[in-house]
DNA sequence: GGGACAAGAATCCTATAGGAATTGACAAAA
DNA sequence: TTTTGTCAATTCCTATAGGATTCTTGTCCC
């Protein structure tokens, strides 16, 4: 297992400049909880990586620390590093109901401003999510980054960098991918991805707030439906047996 | 200037803990910037501080990368730490704005619910308040620590980590705070805290709401009136002196 | 066979040293 | 008078070492 490739950022090898490690250390622990390399719940020990990066600890320890500012990891003082655990039905019901308060006046506010108007751009997510469907690549993967794209963009539109930064700090796209690593859903998301388009497109303020409204209703619903039939169950599974450890 | 006793924390000289001088220093440069003894868009050097606290660089660069979490302190990348900026009146409606999503959900959420119900332990912050007031100490100090006390029992009875966790990064009231240091309708926000907390203790959810949202644009009003007529300038003048130099 | 104690190993956290880059000033030329 | 080039000082970032704490393993006793 050690002798993958890991295609998650470059091997830092002959480069060492000023400022750089750090960067490195955290974009790469940052890719590998992203991509599902870390399991949840899982420790994170400070040496291990840094032997793989070839770099020395205190980068590391940097690294770790913003990761915990993003609610990435956990830090037990004395105990070490560890990913954060995997959400439970509250912890799901929470977080989308964070995102019922915030993502419908986000998508009123894009739809009524006419000059930040994100249509196009959606228009061309959704396109580009079409076309790739069916290609190569993992499809689980590919929904997470549409979906955080999405989303992110109606965020981007509203204009409002404080509801911006808290949403982003939420991580709500990776924590539920990493709750149903399974493709849930897929085309209705992708139908009411275009319902919501459109209406920002038109300039219709109530109907994309209620779209909105509806899609995230619909997903948490698709999404508790599977923690409380499988879900649950296959992740305490996963859980239980790390994928890939750090290094050695 | 140095002489100064600085009631921040203990001294700090015999003791050290495995495990503590991170922990010290974040607390202590955390108290300093509530206080206003840094002063906004302020250097912050490591090596003063750790002189200061007679600890070594390493936990103080923890504690900075932790404060950078939580905006308080903002980095260049090869240029050191310095305190965040002032807001400016764009960022003080993005802030409200936000406030306005989470507040008034919270305070009708936290009415419904009976259980959870948080009336008395409003009740006793404004009679606390409302004792200390006249007493000793720094009003603006006593008013703020109020209304943050305030808030955070609404949004903790609310019941929903996650918005609590996003209001609490926002510090909204740490900001408010150190744009006008002085007091700024005070006895309208006592009023306006009474009779939300009145909503509140009655089980009113609409009611709660509606006071919530009054108060939060009755606020927005006051600051805002505060800094286009004074404010604004007052605010540049004294973040063109820095008040005090955190060390020699 | 099961449980408890102790020793060893592993790991985390802090301290100190050194290299590299930025900032500011001073002088010289246009 | 303004601009530019060089130099020195300060400061940041990384690397390495050591003390303190926790986890694991082996052995002994009941």
């Amino acid at each position: 297992m050690t002798a993958r490739p890991a295609a998650a950022a470059a091997p830092a090898a002959a480069e060492s400049p000023r400022g750089k490690a750090a960067a490195e250390a955290y974009a790469v622990l940052r890719a590998m909880i992203l991509e599902g390399e870390l399991a949840p719940d899982e420790r994170i020990t400070i040496d291990a990586v840094s032997r793989r990066l070839e770099i020395s600890q205190t980068p590391v320890r940097e690294a770790l620390q913003r990761l915990e500012g993003d609610n990435l990891v956990v830090s037990s003082p004395g105990r070490g590093y560890s990913t954060t655990p995997l959400l439970g039905l509250e912890e799901l019901r929470a977080l989308f109901e964070f995102r019922l308060l915030v993502e419908p006046w986000a998508a009123r506010s894009a739809a009524v401003d006419r000059l930040a108007n994100p249509g196009r751009a959606l228009r061309a997510e959704l396109d580009a999510l079409e076309e790739s469907v069916g290609a190569d690549g993992d499809l689980r993967q590919l929904l997470v980054a549409h979906d955080t794209r999405f989303h992110g963009l109606i965020l981007e539109a509203a204009g409002n960098p404080v509801v911006r930064h808290a949403f982003e700090q939420t991580h709500c796209h990776l924590h539920t991918f990493r709750l149903y690593p399974a493709d849930i859903g897929g085309d209705r998301t992708a139908e009411e991805h275009a319902e919501i388009a459109a209406a920002i497109w038109a300039c219709d303020g109530a109907g994309a707030e209620a779209a909105m409204s509806r899609h995230i209703f619909n997903s948490f619903d698709r999404f508790a439906r599977a923690y409380t039939n499988d879900g649950g169950l296959a992740a305490l599974e996963r859980s239980s047996r790390p994928r890939m450890r750090v290094a050695r």
